[in-house]
DNA sequence: CATGAATGAGCGTTCATTCAT
DNA sequence: CATGAATGAACGCTCATTCAT
């Protein structure tokens, strides 16, 4: 299904609403009026509320499949450079869209509409088969070690950076930012995150740090 | 504020529904049915249904707070020894109760009710202060190596272990447990995912793995 | 029936609560609240709502019924000296119990309790009678002319004091007597209301003013 | 602000009901349903239950702003004429629409609706200023004397009507005209009424009857 | 005699959706 | 193709009242 421009223009407003107020508490309404279109457009062109929360999946995950495959299909890179890659594109892609990824993680935890649950599925099935792959890679290159949990190590890379965009506002007061410029301090908290993130994969990767 | 059984009935029965259709979704009539209660209990108890949000999160976070508080202040256990229990409980207690974890997670994300907000940033805060302590403990007794940013440690552990427990379907499927009886499954996952996360915390504090 | 200290003090709370929200807005529970007794005291005392509203119209009216007619009894007075007191002392009492007053004029207009309705149909027809009988007296003395419509010029008496209660913030503004003190006030528009009146059922009466 | 026929049908049949049960006793489902119409539609309309009894004052009280104005303005007629024609439309206006002049009486003396309070404030503050012009000019033409209290003779007038249709059903009792066609006795108790007010008029404006 | 606990009924309002145009 | 008008269903909540104690 292919989007034309007020297609995008909903769908992205709705993105803003579902992560500011949630899915339920987001009225079409709202989403309608936010959006400058009519109310029944929505119906009109996505069939329902619920459609439209689908449509916002497809349009954030449709584009994603093909760019984890090319990157590590690369030949070029090594695979600890390959997961370095993946690590700071996740973060970045996750800061970027975070209003989508908070929706995301509410829609796995809670509202669990089928046909998300069945598109998320499919891409964790591919990723983590894409991932397993390239640890394989190393582990044969005898850059990693045997026994790596794939999915284990993937839920430490997701819940690590979306519950550190969670925990920010916290972070700041904690370590007295306060005062530091909102993008200054966020180019700190990615640079730390990915930091972080990096070493862990390297502990758990390598037996070393 | 202290809750009788009825009221416990009707929180835990309303953390269920919460946690399986999320807040929004879950009506104080579907709340009421399932607790077998009266429809005007809940507001005549509770006042309304965001102040039963606010209770269940008063019964399941109130007895918390010293629990860690006397870990942390044991003295015949190591540095280390103390990190390894709070790992296994942190586990344990979200397993015990997954659904309020989801909640909880739900509610820093989108629903923003101040009341809660402000709780689980008074609990951050003791916690973050509790374990920093812990680790300079442990630094200064040389078993820690210096610069530990305490909150991406935290966000780790919290991270990780809620995304596990949503990744779990996929995990069983992903391993091919699916004939694996649930409880063996779920020990199984849940010894992983301790050991997963202790070793991270090594590497993190010591720079070894 | 006998009504206690604890029944006046309900019957009084209700009649300023009743006087300021109206009758169908004032809640038992705001009642019961203000009064500073149990909730279930006023079903438990009264009946019900709607019996405490006819408890404060017998409370109200009761002791009302023989001051008429003692005064219209009194030999030692004029008829037009009758007619001046009675005209005050209704403006007084309206003044006295303004809250009462306003009650009753809303019940006899929407809510017709058909207790009430009757009890104040009684007072109309012995009032009506007691001053025809006064007026009849008065013509045949001589001072009042015939045809005098009883009940238009009980209607205007009526209604022209609490009409002119009910323009008391207007009166006041429009008079530029905004900061005259409230006492003060109330004491010229009494007097004026009074003279008002009076000139009224002189003209009425004898057909000079 | 314009109706259509739809708002005035739903209009005037809350204004039917709450002349009968007052305001806060009136249901918007009555109101739906007597009015033939969606329950969802009076708040699709008018907003809520209150903006609809705003709407009601605004219906009924919209066109009177200029009807006063043109007549005190008309050269052709004398003080006395105006002062007569005004009390005849009075009273023909209240008993034309007794049930709105019902609710407009309960509603300054118990609920206090700002909008309405503010409405009911503007209009007698220009009624008033334009009766006062007319008596000056009566008082300039030699046809009335001086020092007449304009808001007192405005309550009279007001309230003596309004308390003569309350009083009705008991003015037929009491004169013996149960069995007088009902159109007949309002005919009858009309002319009085009239009658009987400017007399009254007369009396106040002129020191005679 | 008095009351805390509880409740069925019904309140005003909002919702996503439909449909005639 | 797009939309204003309309709606059935359901929402959270409050009400006067009851009843066991």
């Amino acid at each position: 299904m292919a989007y034309n421009d007020k297609h995008i223009q909903i769908i992205e407003t709705a993105e803003e609403l579902f992560a500011k107020k949630g899915y339920e508490a987001s009225t079409v309404r709202d989403i309608a009026e936010e959006a400058g279109v009519n109310i029944a457009m929505i119906s009109y062109y996505f069939g329902s509320k619920e459609k439209l929360l689908e449509a916002l999946f497809n349009h954030r995950l449709g584009n994603l499949k093909m760019r984890v495959e090319s990157l590590l299909k690369n030949d070029s890179l090594s695979p600890f450079q390959k997961i370095d890659i993946l690590i700071d594109e996740h973060i970045e892609r996750v800061i970027q869209h975070e209003g989508f990824y908070k929706i995301m993680l509410c829609e796995q935890v809670i509202n669990k509409n089928p046909v998300i649950i069945k598109l998320l599925l499919e891409i964790k099935k591919r990723n983590s088969g894409l991932i397993n792959e390239l640890i394989i890679d190393g582990q044969e290159k005898g850059a990693f070690k045997k026994n790596v949990d794939v999915i284990l190590l993937m839920s430490t890379l997701v819940g690590t950076v979306i519950q550190t965009l969670i925990n920010c506002p916290f972070y700041r007061e904690y370590n007295e930012m306060k005062k530091t410029p909102a993008k200054e301090f966020e180019e700190t908290m990615q640079k730390r995150l990915s930091l972080h993130v990096k070493k862990i994969f390297k502990a758990i990767l390598t037996n070393e740090a």
